[in-house]
DNA sequence: CGCTCTGTTGAAGGACTTCAAAACACGTGG
DNA sequence: CCACGTGTTTTGAAGTCCTTCAACAGAGCG
């Protein structure tokens, strides 16, 4: 295994990410730093912080509660929860899905480092989506009717909150679009390639990166059954466009992957 | 011809709503009465404006801009224009849509009066789609510069907004599941139970109404070929749940339609 | 009245699903 | 450390739902 470094990107999150682990959880030292604050957060330019002045920022970091870390399929929140906060990713991978009436669930988004999760549940101040740790994650949480007291005050934050749901919307017309329109290539290229951009956002290697969802999840995300999802995986690898060994993934040829979404 | 009454769901939004006309669109006076303000409007209790008191719809009033009512296919705003507005539909309708690499079309939503829409320019100050009226309609503009003024002052005002943005995430991740799972069948019961309740919203026929868009453009937004529409609302036929006779839907069996999604 | 856009319907084909079986990975406990 | 069991992934074969292609009918508008 040449490439161990990357092995697990959270690695590179963590306060020290000198130390490698195999198991990727028991020796690594415990993200929840009590010294973090979002000046001192290397996700600061991506997440909520953006545009705010450190005089802001610190205001901001007085309503954040830094939760504890989470395992593996551990929730953060339900779907008919009632809504109290948002949630800004520091490390680690969740995905939101829905119960359908029959029970089977429908994967609705996946969340990396710097993202807001928990935005579903502005509207009637319950969630619609469940959300659960894909890996071990940590978040911090944002009370709402802090964040909306203290958007009051500071016009940055509250712009940059708005621009957060703003985008969240331009995304989802994104994906309904690929739902509605794309083959099963295409989506599947479209979604290694958002997933590879996020994590070039986090500094971390954009071709070659662990998958922390399961081939069902993905399906359940694009449309598609696991079968499909797998098959495409063995397509593209043999067309030589990607590097597939169980959830780890290279992608070989980025230029060809994206011409199959249509992007020049 | 017995239900010439609700011919036109427009007349119903219209000032004078008693008078009728066979055309639909010579007679009827213009919606644009000078006289009309956020507080005299029949759809004050759908849109930006819930929530807020007569002296804050006063302050609203203020900043809206009342524009010139459109024509069918007239642009409302287009993909890449810079972003100055949200807009409130007063009447008509409309379809938001982006075209693809290939120069096809994709549409990713109907709005109805009472709805908001521009919100898609909000994140990065340009449009990432078109929008374009389906049939005579009319719209409230609001400057988006100066709403954001005007929520620093009203709080209510600004959690109305957050809370819109809020329920068009909701909105888009159900598009989502139904999307990403739902048959053909589902896809089309689904959509018309969304317009069904939407009329209803307004006060118009929940069971009896217009499509104002065509099959392709259905078919576009549910991911199916128009073919496909028209077949599924055959079929819908032929099982006795609508009546289709062109562009006239009467839903005969609403609870064997929500049967179909799920829906108790 | 005739043109064009829209909608319907049929027949054939294809992309993805479904069902099934086996290989593989991973965590647990012996 | 290995054996085992469960959950995940791969791959095949058959089937299905929807699409594609095509022709025609109807509606709307000059």
């Amino acid at each position: 295994m040449t490439h161990q470094a990357y092995r697990d990107h959270t690695d590179i999150l963590a306060a020290s990410p000198g130390t490698e682990d195999k198991s990727g959880e028991a020796v690594r030292p415990c993200p929840q730093n009590p010294a973090i604050s979002c000046s001192g957060c290397r996700l600061s330019d991506l997440c909520l912080p953006i545009s705010l002045n450190k005089g802001e920022i610190r205001q901001l970091d007085d309503i954040i509660e830094r939760s504890r870390p989470m395992r593996k399929g551990e929730h953060l929140y339900r779907q008919k929860d009632n809504f109290r906060s948002i949630f800004a990713i520091r490390t680690g991978s969740f995905k939101s899905y829905v119960l359908g009436p029959d029970g089977q669930s429908r994967v609705t988004g996946f969340y990396m480092p710097g993202e807001i999760m928990g935005m579903d549940g502005i509207a009637d101040r319950h969630h619609s989506v469940s959300t659960v740790a894909l890996e071990h994650a940590s978040v911090c949480e944002i009370p709402f009717s802090q964040l909306e007291k203290l958007g009051q005050q500071l016009t940055n934050l509250q712009s940059r909150f708005i621009a957060i749901m703003g985008n969240e919307i331009v995304k989802d017309q994104h994906i309904h679009t690929l739902l509605s329109s794309y083959s099963a290539e295409q989506r599947l290229s479209s979604f290694l390639l958002s997933l590879s951009a996020r994590y070039a956002r986090c500094q971390l290697s954009p071709d070659r990166f662990i998958l922390h969802m399961t081939r069902s999840d993905i399906g359940e995300y694009l449309g598609l059954t696991l079968e499909t999802v797998s098959r495409i995986f063995s397509a593209m690898q043999k067309k030589g466009l990607i590097n597939v060994r169980n959830r780890e993934i290279d992608i070989l040829d980025m230029a060809r992957l994206k011409a199959i979404v249509g992007e020049s």
